[in-house]
DNA sequence: GGACCAGGTGGAACGTGTTCCTATCATGCT
DNA sequence: AGCATGATAGGAACACGTTCCACCTGGTCC
């Protein structure tokens, strides 16, 4: 295990360590939510999970890791009340929007958070490819669950490939909003545009 | 003007300011060439264009405003060059799709550079909105332009879309790449993809 | 020529991400 | 129990973006 990863749940032996682990996640979602990007700072996730500082870099290289991760943990249970449940549209088209609506709206609820998250997300480079790659495949697992909730035939390329492409005009237009570059109708608005476009019934 | 915008060429009275503008612009440019997003250091911008700290901050706000104008001047000499000169390929897809591998061979051809002005792309909030505003701007009309390079007709609301969801996973694509996560032919074929299912011929 | 002043210089200082070091603590082994 | 070993605490130190300040300069107006 390089020292480039974050320490994942598997790899703690200890409740305590799990417990650490659960408690700077919980802390940095805290303070993200409260003051964006700028107000998740190390020494203040350090202490507000009550562990020291040099252990959260032991368990999270780098601060985005440390959002990275935490929008992977929103991002599976998101995923997980999202595929579970009954998507209503009578289209792959609407479903898909639905579900992006959904999504938005809960971002939206939350912009600090959203805004730190999202910052992590395109800030990040290689060394976060895992983390990047678990949140990659959740949003196709939506999108593709979302384009047939029934999975009737088998997931295909093209799905895949529509999937990637509604993901890739989702993040522009939340990075857009986040960045205060496009309001949140104007976002929503895109993507229905986009998703209409991909998704032609 | 407020002390969030940079200072744009208009603004600038004498020929020893235009000067300063365009010695720190080459520096950036130089620099982010060399080592990428991490080697653009305010400092050593300031000493390579022999201008002193504040002043560089007097010009560009931030290292963001700095980079993201070094990007703009970057995309307003793409345009210009692919703009004025005939664009090859019998279909709309297939001209964006040249368009678009053109471009990227140039951008993979100086990886770091690009690496630093996508960088400071996504990272741009709100107080950048101007010269993001500008790039979104050359890249619609780029491709704009390759879709219908004799603009028979005028340019509609649908094209206007599809260059912008195009422009939105040109960027997805990039951000991919330069952090790493998928490798130059992938996010070619990744792109073509996109393309070929926004505009079918 | 002299006074004025916007813009420039040089550099100190501050905040925050990151690294590093030493002492302390917990846990398993003999 | 005594000990070895790895994890944690606590905090100093460093790098770089950013701010600020004191001083200087080169035009412009009288």
């Amino acid at each position: 295990m390089s020292a480039t990863n974050s320490l994942s749940t598997e790899d703690l032996g200890s409740t305590a360590q799990r417990d650490r682990r659960k408690r700077i996640l919980d802390a940095t979602y805290e303070l993200a939510s409260e003051g964006g990007f700028d107000a998740v700072q190390m020494r203040a996730v350090a202490e507000a999970a009550e562990v020291a500082l040099g252990t959260l870099y032991r368990y999270f290289p780098s601060k985005i890791h440390l959002l990275v991760s935490a929008l992977g943990r929103q991002f599976e249970s998101a995923e997980s009340s999202l595929v579970t449940r009954p998507v209503p549209g009578d289209t792959p088209a609407e479903r898909v929007i639905w579900v992006l609506k959904r999504t938005s709206r809960g971002l939206q609820g939350d912009p600090h958070l959203t805004e730190a998250l999202t910052r992590a997300f395109m800030f990040a480079d290689a060394s976060v490819a895992n983390e990047i790659h678990a949140v990659g495949m959740s949003m196709t697992s939506i999108l593709t669950h979302a384009m047939d909730p029934e999975r009737s035939t088998e997931v295909t390329e093209d799905d895949v490939a529509i999937a990637r492409v509604i993901g890739d005009v989702w993040l522009s237009a939340l990075v857009a909003w986040v960045t205060g570059r496009s309001t949140a109708a104007e976002t929503a608005a895109h993507m229905e545009t986009a998703v209409r476009m991909l998704l032609r019934d």
